[in-house]
DNA sequence: CATAAGTTGAACACCACTGTTCAGGTTCAC
DNA sequence: GTGAACCTGAACAGTGGTGTTCAACTTATG
């Protein structure tokens, strides 16, 4: 009932394992997670059918390659996981004052980090928690991280939580993708009111 | 598809509609709603058969009340935007510097707003556009009033939308709520950390 | 080009939820 | 206490998703 079901290796673009799949084969993963991540995102409920659909790929197809639809939450997670990870590495959090180095990344990274602490929420119930935490710590330990270094530096206050100070970043974060989404708010103005909003927050307070 | 279903007439509480019903049924519908809160709270897409459960009644007289998913939904909502009404009422938000009122909607009525708010958020795609936005408005309002009244007070900043510091407000208000389900913070606590994060993006920006 | 890998639509059994009906039992209200 | 309102369990058909099998077709790869 949950066992993690380790049946596809997903060599998404890389190819270093010895099961070698058909081009053929490897394109169809792709188009299935792609459309998997759309899918998930509009209604985290969505039907296996619809997501076989979306895919432009027949529904035996998608169970050839994800035998359950956690397996397939599951290597949406990984590759989602992946791409916040290498997106994070280019950042260079660890360079510079860590209120400009975590300007930078509101502006240039919350996009795609909403999608991935999007997916996380939306596999609730569906992936095992152990799995769950393991993904989200791989992501959310950065943006501890570079919240500790500002503590450090004395540039972020000390005297909120740091959990809560997480949860706040990742709140807000999905708050401005859902009203990007609703055509609220300019996807092109979210950087800056992202980064104002949430400057806000983390400057120490001056009285008290 | 989209009927309202109007066949009750939630009288929860106040009698003064014809439809004089029995104590009995009076009781099984109010165990319903108070069970449907709880459940849909826990998971926005219970079956009734679970929330009939929850409330102690049977599945036919979860039905013989509420003729659908829709109709449920709409009751319950409708409760709890009285409730929070009314409990926004006795805190008299137009009295006293904005800010001053805003902290104390925040401390003292943060968990009915927030409650209100998921509810609404989890009729997403049950409950008809337009009703919802009904009901969307006359919480919200509140909360946007205030605001504008701390603008022009000068005590709130003007350098973000107004729409997007409610957005703020109730993502923060969820936020908060979720933590102190799943224990991350102490009940105790969050009025206080909800306040002090609250009031740092609310207030004026120094510079700039 | 020959073969194995991959895809496909159709059909299948299974299960959970939805709404509805009905006959029989409880409980309120007058 | 009598009748109407109410509740109940059981049973029903209908819907929609899940996961699997199969034979036939297509495509990559050596």
């Amino acid at each position: 009932m949950s066992t993690p079901q380790n049946k596809v290796r997903r060599t998404t673009g890389s190819e270093r394992d010895e099961p070698r799949r058909r081009a053929d084969a490897e394109r169809s993963i792709a188009a299935i997670i792609a459309a998997a991540i759309d899918c998930f995102r509009q209604d985290p409920n969505v039907s296996l059918t619809a997501v076989a659909k979306a895919a432009g790929v027949s529904r035996v197809t998608l169970y050839a390659h994800f035998p359950s639809r956690e397996a397939l939450l599951d290597a949406v997670l990984e590759d989602s996981v992946q791409q916040a990870d290498t997106a994070l590495q280019a950042q260079r959090l660890d360079e510079g004052p860590a209120d400009e180095a975590f300007s930078r990344l509101v502006r240039s990274g919350w996009n795609i980090l909403e999608r991935h602490a999007f997916l996380l929420l939306a596999s609730e119930g569906v992936i095992a928690p152990a799995r769950r935490r393991t993904h989200h710590k791989k992501v959310l330990a950065r943006v501890e991280r570079i919240l500790v270094r500002g503590q450090e530096e004395g540039v972020f206050r000390t005297d909120l939580p740091l959990a809560w100070l997480v949860t706040t970043f990742y709140s807000l974060l999905h708050a401005a993708a859902a009203e990007a989404d609703a055509r609220h708010l300019k996807t092109k103005s979210v950087p800056d009111i992202l980064d104002r909003t949430l400057s806000s927050i983390l400057r120490p307070v001056p009285n008290s």
